[in-house]
DNA sequence: TTTGGTTAGTTGTTAAAACAACTATATGCC
DNA sequence: GGCATATAGTTGTTTTAACAACTAACCAAA
């Protein structure tokens, strides 16, 4: 039997994830500051646009963890905002495929900056050996409950 | 110069809480199949007067890093459901003592339970140490952002 | 080729989040 | 005492989250 040293149903902390939140708090400001226009959930999904442009809507809902209603939502917020493009897919006309416009292809930089800075402020005095204990702990979490 | 072996940026999951967030809906699914008609907002508030009852608002905001209209409108629905009453302090006419009601109290062995559940569920295969580490780390972002 | 099940996306609804602006009370300083 | 400032809470507004229910398109098996 493990010898506890914790009540596991004392971590409230994760289950509200108040950290994350203030995380995400701090970057919105960085965003508002800098007149990006831009919010978390939406800046979300261009992180992953980022990294892949094209992709269906469902793609970007498995990518954020978010269900499909919210994903038509965001995607029309930032078709509204002009940064990105449904296209649908000639291969499978259910789908939308989702494109960046050159005004949020301009944004990657300063996002990632602002996204850098805001983790740097976050973990500052928290090692690195840490850190990469809570990936890892995390992608567990996310892993286990999926 | 520290030795960083991965981007900090990268830290994507740690600025959305996907952890946190799948946390949150299976203790919300298991709310819901147990037909408490609670949220884990409200839930998150519960939590706080199961620890000391008759706190104010404010206290609550604090406890739970939401801000006072947030929490007006989670009380004003924790008291339409009949879990909390708003008691006006004497001491200090500005302020609102928020007591648990009967029922309220009724549901904290089950919520806990539901709680611990979720969170074995979510931790199954981290070691204890990784998990002291992870909540240690959450504390200081939480900190260092505040 | 038709039928049944699956997948992609949308719409409706309710609760919550974040921000600004507001009222009322309390407190501290002159 | 009177005034400035801070604190507690509420209201208004916009965006998001989650769920259910829906349409349209795809696919596979009879």
């Amino acid at each position: 039997m493990p010898n506890n040293q914790f009540k596991k149903s004392e971590l409230y902390s994760f289950i509200t994830g108040v950290a994350s939140t203030a995380i995400a708090r701090r970057l919105q400001k960085k965003f508002n500051q800098a007149d990006l226009n831009l919010t978390i959930e939406q800046w979300s999904v261009l992180y992953h646009l980022w990294k892949e442009d094209g992709i269906s809507q469902q793609d970007l809902c498995k990518a954020t963890f978010r269900d499909k209603p919210s994903m038509t939502r965001l995607v029309d917020n930032l078709e509204k905002a002009g940064m990105v493009k449904r296209i649908p897919s000639k291969a499978d006309r259910r789908k939308n495929m989702i494109y960046l416009t050159e005004q949020a292809k301009e944004m990657q930089d300063p996002c990632y900056g602002f996204a850098e800075e805001t983790v740097e402020e976050a973990l500052s005095g928290v090692s690195d050996d840490k850190i990469e204990v809570c990936k890892e702990v995390l992608k567990i979490v996310y892993e286990n409950l999926r």
